[in-house]
DNA sequence: CCTACCGATCGGTAGG
DNA sequence: CCTACCGATCGGTAGG
């Protein structure tokens, strides 16, 4: 009884990847099948049609967000190293894998209106708790007050997504560097996303801890 | 002999929009064809092949960006309007058309191979320029000498992308508005983005003329 | 630029 | 979870 749920989440890491790096439509479920080893079948069997299938992979992906976000909330206090935690735990997650940044700018552009409806139910909840922390460093002068937070938080996670999708497109162009410099360049990357968000938020330039 | 390359170039017309909104995995040639209104074979007269056509309307894209840029240094001289001026078209570039930044977001997400040796011959040329105008800035006190060049380059050129492409998501999600209000949220995240991108690069806050 | 056609593959079902 | 199968659609070709 276990093995039948470990074919389940084969199907669903292999789903995952397949659809991050081919898209949904140029994903066959016979590749994933292929990739896990059953009959094309027997995946219809744990997902009744290829829609399901979707669902379950992007629901997943959404889920591990719901566990990673909080702790990181819940570990730091202060404002300061709050949005430093909060950045570093965002970025970790999506360089871990950059398929999973893949993943959700693929959802977002093939069906925007099903992504904005997940996101206000799964993601907006937070969000409003950092733009009203942001606010109130703009009241305590620490934020720029020319800032506007919403807006800011948007052009940040659409610089973590994209950074994650496309680093590594941009660190080997923008640089044509030897393997062996390639860490190099996304170590480059990763910093200098840090130094824009820091230095377009605070007012002065204090690094952080 | 004009109502010939007309019919060409509407289904490049008609493939660049399904492309970026469908994706080339999930765009028939057929519904192509039907767009323009003509049958499938002529769109394979004209264009051997669905590679062949992926091809042409990439090409496309980067050649208007090949005519766009340089007009936009060419008008600007001082270093500060250069980048006020570049910016400023590359937003109403894939402002006026968000496909053309779907398109191109997806390209690099389907062939990052292909995208990144067509970005190497056709954009790289440039990229150069913008660094050393970068580093010039830096020399001379006004850009902040923590920044890294290039991948401070490749941040904003995956802001500007991701923007457009994901805007019209994030311009609904993050204040659920009405339609009415639809414009000012784009405008909002467009006049966050110039403030992040320019505050994260000069030393000093002033604003552009 | 059209009609007519083809082999391959697609997502999905029946039945066990 | 399998075998066997299906209608629809895919990209592409032949021939004019």
């Amino acid at each position: 009884m276990n093995d039948a749920l470990d074919v389940r989440a084969a199907l669903l890491t292999a789903a995952t990847r397949r659809f991050a790096q081919g898209g949904y439509a140029g994903t066959s479920l016979q590749v994933v099948a292929d990739d896990v080893g059953v009959r094309k079948a027997s995946l219809l069997y744990w997902f009744p049609s290829k829609a399901d299938l979707r669902e379950a992979v992007i629901d997943a992906q959404l889920d591990r967000w719901k566990d990673t976000l909080p702790a990181a909330l819940a570990a730091a206090t202060t404002g300061r190293d709050r949005f430093a935690r909060i950045l570093q735990v965002a970025l970790e997650f999506f360089d871990e894998d950059p398929d999973r940044a893949r993943l959700l700018l693929r959802e977002c552009l093939d069906r925007p209106d099903a992504m904005r409806a997940r996101l206000l139910t799964r993601v907006a909840p937070w969000m409003g708790l950092v733009t009203e922390a942001i606010r109130q460093g703009q009241r305590e002068g620490r934020v720029r007050p020319d800032l506007d937070p919403e807006a800011w938080l948007v052009q940040v996670v659409v610089l973590v997504l994209g950074s994650a999708a496309l680093g590594d497109v941009a660190d080997r162009t923008v640089l044509h560097h030897s393997a062996a410099q390639h860490q190099d360049a996304a170590d480059r990357r990763l910093r200098e996303l840090v130094r824009v968000a820091r230095s377009s938020l605070y007012l002065d330039d204090a690094p952080e801890g």
